[in-house]
DNA sequence: AAACAA
DNA sequence: TGTTTGC
DNA sequence: GTTTTGC
DNA sequence: AAAACC
């Protein structure tokens, strides 16, 4: 199979016909960044389908770009990079002393002699960059002197200079004392070039040898090498010197410990698999916990540690601390004192540690505390100030476990965890007595009430399960609060926590789907869809007109950054997050610097077109120019296949004034017919100077017939899809109407596959998620572009029998296949978008309703 | 869904 | 098997 | 309490 | 973040 050998060479592609000089791209104007279309499905239409694309592109990128490379920003990783605009009190001294520490082995690593540390004035979030090239390093204190916004100061390694709290952001809060020091151990790192990650985590615990450097430290005008392109800052290295434990527990989900953690190696901490006193600064706890639930769960993971749940006299333990110091830092891009989220749970049973949020009645007052990341901050301030009730000391029997105060029981990565500490992971045992699983989610309520039964009295609105059941148009009566939600759906999902960002789309879509302004919060109260964090958002836009939440995120610098990246062709979440970690904070910037080439081989050709057709590309195509597109197309498919039809998908099909591109799907009455059709079209696009570029899979061809068809056509035949028959084609295509660049994706599929096609093209995104999850959990059908799968329960309860359809799959003979390990049969297929919602039992929505 | 990297 | 991108 | 969240 | 699943 594979074979293909020549599938690589298919795969390198002309290079883009267009100009390449970066030089000539014009820096991306201010207003498309933001979001003029971001959000909302833009992008349309959806579907499954396939694949990559033109050069591939992919993983690595994100992992190996940081280390690799060189460019100009070698200086960076050569030197330490560490910034720390807040050293907390906890954890310099203590740290320093007694600090288990594996020896630092590396031989060659370059130390830290001589440093350059910068605050980020720009952003104000008082990033510090800490470079050097030399070797040897001691403890290194800024001064508070020396920290200035825009300042660049020379820090010679053995000094020892002192931090004060920073004035301008308002907010950082070095220790008070002018003491706070950074270890230089701990802060400081040296980076060697690849794998920077590890080693510097490696190099974090690794106390040096000699604490104070006696070595002379040159301070010779350094050379800042600074790179041409401006903002080499390694963004948020808030975490430096923290060393966390993730508390899976309560709120806080495996799941959610995993991103917690990444998010805190991220910002220059580290993670550890288990509680050690002298290693160990902080517990990162859910604030949800009972106070017993706590002292178990924290006695369970300390060998023998003390620990306090209040905020320390002294320094000697780590501090339990809410998941929202983590989450808000993040936002802020500061390192939040930890005062305002240590967890106060007094002996005093009762108290839940509702942490912060005094009203923990959402109900009624919902403050936008409880959960919201941001606001959270001063809402615990203000919630805790008084007590702190004396300090609570957890003692677990230190003899418990063996005593592994070492390191070794640390790992940065809780991915791995040695075998060793499982045994320490709390015996979570799941008694829940079977019972009480009643399947019926029947309640899946059709669209409109039906159901609901019970507290049906609760809420004037329908109320469906699932989104795809609600009618969401384009434009609605509460756009103020959705423009908001979204704002924060995309900062989640740029962030990386997907889960977050899909949960905000679906509450996004409740409140778009309501039929008159809201003006009660308690209209939505019981809406399915709508949690305790939507409802607190919700209510304070109602309050106030504008959520503190999405306001701050929405001027997070490194957010309206990742903006703009990502509106780069080529550019996703991914590869906007490594730009900005890069330094780069323009996409001039990127244009001008080319080095990052190098660090996204797979994505570099995408890019390139990406950048170089940037304002063309992020421009929006008028519903006119759409039309005429496809008019335009059409004529050409007509020609070569007399007969065939085709339907505008995406935003368009949806009523969309504009849309981010354009999606053609073709079909033909004669199934076969249309098998030939897209390698010609694309042939007969591409001479007459339509098409520039194209990005084409064929479902089932020969590799001699796309060897013929050599040009923009890049494909694979190494799987057969599990439908056959799907032909497709990104396309950059000149516009004979515009004159500009535009993107156009054609698909080409058999009559029977049709409907299911254009009901995927059509989207929104979030439609087809929500109708693919109900046609999932509540059928058991797997829907997708091209058709339905029954997917056979082993409990047997069969419902009707679908016969099946002769479709090939690689893997399966013919009926009794098998699909992510189930097997299953075809669902009949049907001609109409309206049979296929008859078939899914869900009331038809026409394409203008399902803006979701 | 699909392509890659590991 | 896991990651990344895409619709 | 844990898993899933689209394909 | 929310809901399903066990």
């Amino acid at each position: 199979m594979s074979g293909s050998p020549q599938r690589r060479r298919l795969r390198s592609p002309p290079p883009p016909l267009l100009p390449r000089s970066p030089q000539r791209l014009r820096p991306l104007s201010r207003h498309d960044d933001a979001d003029a279309d971001d959000d909302d499905d833009d992008d349309d239409a959806f579907m499954d389908l396939d694949q990559a694309e033109d050069a591939d592109e992919h993983g690595t990128t994100a992992a190996r770009s940081a280390g690799t490379s060189a460019t100009p920003f070698a200086w960076l990783r050569s030197a330490g990079l560490r910034s720390n605009n807040n050293v907390g009190p906890s954890q310099s001294k203590p740290r320093q002393n007694g600090a288990p520490l594996k020896s630092l082995a590396p031989q060659g690593e370059p130390i830290v002699k001589r440093a350059r540390i910068e605050v980020d004035s720009q952003t104000q979030s008082n990033e510090l960059i800490i470079a050097s090239d030399e070797s040897s390093l001691g403890e290194i204190v800024l001064d508070q002197e020396d920290v200035r916004p825009s300042r660049t100061s020379v820090v010679d390694a053995g000094a020892t200079v002192s931090v004060g709290s920073q004035s301008s952001a308002g907010s950082i809060t070095l220790g008070e004392s002018a003491e706070a020091a950074i270890e230089s151990s701990a802060s400081l790192q040296v980076l060697s070039g690849d794998d920077e990650q590890q080693e510097a985590d490696a190099l974090n615990t690794v106390p040096h040898t000699a604490p104070v450097q006696s070595e002379p430290v040159d301070v010779k005008p350094t050379v800042d090498v600074k790179p041409s392109v401006a903002v080499p800052v390694v963004a948020h290295q808030i975490f430096t010197g923290v060393r966390a434990f993730v508390l899976a527990s309560g709120t806080i989900s495996q799941q959610r410990k995993a991103l917690l953690e990444s998010k805190i190696v991220h910002a220059g901490g580290t993670t550890s698999v288990c509680i050690l006193p002298q290693s160990t600064t902080h517990i990162i706890v859910g604030s949800d916990l009972s106070y017993d639930r706590l002292v178990n769960a924290i006695a369970q993971f300390s060998p023998s540690t003390k620990v306090k749940l209040e905020v320390p006299a002294s320094h000697a333990a780590p501090l339990v601390l809410s998941a929202d110091w983590v989450t808000n830092s993040l936002v802020r891009g500061r390192r939040l004192p930890d005062e305002d989220f240590v967890i106060r749970t007094g002996p005093t049973t009762s108290a839940l540690s509702r942490v912060p949020n005094p009203s923990s009645q959402e109900s009624s007052t919902e403050s936008a505390s409880p959960h919201s990341p941001l606001p959270t901050a001063a809402a615990c301030k203000a919630a805790s100030p008084a007590a702190p009730s004396s300090l609570e000391w957890l003692e677990s029997d230190s003899e418990n476990g063996i005593d592994l105060v070492s390191d070794e029981f640390d790992s940065t990565s809780a991915a791995h965890p040695p075998a060793a500490f499982t045994t320490f992971r709390p015996s979570r045992k799941s008694e829940v007595p079977p019972a009480m699983r009643h399947r019926e989610v029947s309640s899946t309520d059709d669209a409109d009430s039906s159901a609901e039964d019970t507290n049906a009295s609760a809420s004037p609105f329908s109320n469906p399960k699932y989104v795809c059941f609600l009618p969401v148009p384009r434009q609605h009566s509460n756009m103020h609060i959705t423009d908001q939600l979204a704002c924060i759906e995309d900062f989640y999902f740029l962030s990386g926590d997907e889960s977050r960002a899909l949960a905000m789309r679906r509450s996004l879509c409740v409140i778009a789907a309501l039929p008159r302004r809201l003006t009660r919060i308690q209209d939505i109260q019981s809406l399915h869809n709508m949690g305790q964090s939507s409802r607190a958002i919700v209510k304070e836009i109602l309050d106030k007109g504008r959520s503190t939440a999405a306001t701050c995120m929405a001027n997070d610098p490194k957010y309206t950054t990742m903006l703009q990246f990502r509106s780069i062709y080529g550019c996703g979440q991914r590869i906007a997050q490594a730009l900005y970690e890069r330094g780069y904070r323009t996409i001039a910037e990127i244009c001008a610097d080319r080095s990052w080439v190098a660090d996204f081989p797979l994505s570099a050709e995408r890019l390139e077109w990406g950048l170089t057709l940037h304002t063309e590309l992020g421009s929006q195509v008028p519903r006119d120019e759409v039309k005429q597109l496809g008019d335009c197309v059409y004529k050409y498919a007509n020609t070569i296949l007399p007969g065939v039809m085709m339907t505008i998908g995406g935003g368009y099909r949806r009523g969309k004034p504009a849309s981010k591109d354009c999606d053609f799907i073709f079909t033909h009455n004669d199934s076969d017919a249309i098998e030939f059709l897209l390698p010609q079209l694309l042939l007969q696009l591409q001479v007459a100077g339509l098409v520039v570029h194209a990005n084409t899979q064929v479902g089932h061809n020969t590799p001699e017939r796309i060897i013929n068809y050599h040009y923009p056509i890049i494909s694979d035949f190494t799987h057969r899809p599990l439908l056959d028959c799907t032909d497709r084609s990104f396309t950059i295509f000149k516009s004979p109407v515009s004159g500009l660049h535009r993107r156009i994706d054609i698909i080409c599929v058999p009559r029977t596959q049709y409907a299911y096609t254009v009901l995927a093209w059509t989207g929104s995104k979030q439609f087809n998620r929500s109708l693919r999850l109900y046609a999932e959990r509540e059928l058991g059908w797997t829907l997708s572009s091209h058709g339905l799968l029954q997917i056979y329960s082993e409990s047997g309860d069969s419902e009707q029998q679908q016969q099946q359809h002769q479709h090939h799959q690689q893997k399966s003979e013919q009926l009794g296949r098998t699909h992510n390990g189930k097997q299953v049969s075809f669902v009949p297929p049907v001609l109409t978008e309206r049979q296929v919602f008859a078939q899914l039992k869900v009331p038809y929505l026409e394409p203008w309703q399902r803006n979701h």
